[in-house]
DNA sequence: CCCTGATTCGC
DNA sequence: GCGAATCAGG
């Protein structure tokens, strides 16, 4: 990948923003966060002013863990994890997911998602619809973002996408078998 | 072990 | 200029 205008001035407000280097090179895809940090000292941007540090921007905010990944997504590029979760929740969300992972998964590809607030990882919260949309290798991959319901990893309309009746998965094993 | 940024150095 | 390897730290 290379460093084209457009991606150095993402690379500046990004960084500018208070984002982790892995955070940006997840958002701007193609690029190691070593990379980022590598452009950013040739760029003489100011570093940060401690390592290791939380960044100012990201302390505000909640944050939670992002999604498991359903079986037939391609594995995003860099970091699946965002920091900052907290504990009592951080482990709400896991129980969650864990249950998502038994449930079987429909493709989005042949759906029309009607809504999406279009959120990149970052951007995820509790109540945050966490449905990934589109190809994660490429520019244009972002999560539903609608308002999730209560516990919900998902909107309404994902939750129905993502959780089958029993039943229907019996039938569909059944016939596997 | 997860993560963070900083630095070095072969390419 | 680029970025992987490495370092130093939380």
């Amino acid at each position: 990948m290379n460093w084209t205008d457009e991606r150095v001035e993402k690379l500046k407000r990004l960084w500018a923003e208070g984002l982790s280097a892995s955070q940006i090179a997840a958002q701007l895809g193609g690029v190691s966060r070593n990379a980022v940090i590598g452009k950013v000292h040739r760029l003489n941007l100011p570093g940060r002013a401690k390592a290791g540090g939380t960044p100012a921007a990201a302390r505000g905010t909640k944050r939670v863990a992002a999604p498991a990944r359903p079986a037939n997504y391609p594995a995003r590029v860099a970091t699946r994890t965002v920091p900052r979760t907290i504990g009592a929740t951080a482990l709400k969300e896991e129980i969650d997911l864990d249950t998502v992972q038994e449930m079987q998964y429909v493709p989005a590809t042949n759906v029309v998602v009607p809504i999406s607030r279009k959120l990149s990882l970052t951007d995820l919260t509790e109540r945050t619809c966490k449905w990934p949309v589109g190809d994660p290798l490429k520019d244009d991959f972002h999560f539903c973002g609608v308002d999730a319901a209560d516990a919900s990893p998902y909107c309404s309309y994902h939750a129905k996408l993502a959780y089958q009746p029993v039943a229907e998965r019996r039938k569909a094993a059944a016939a596997r078998a």
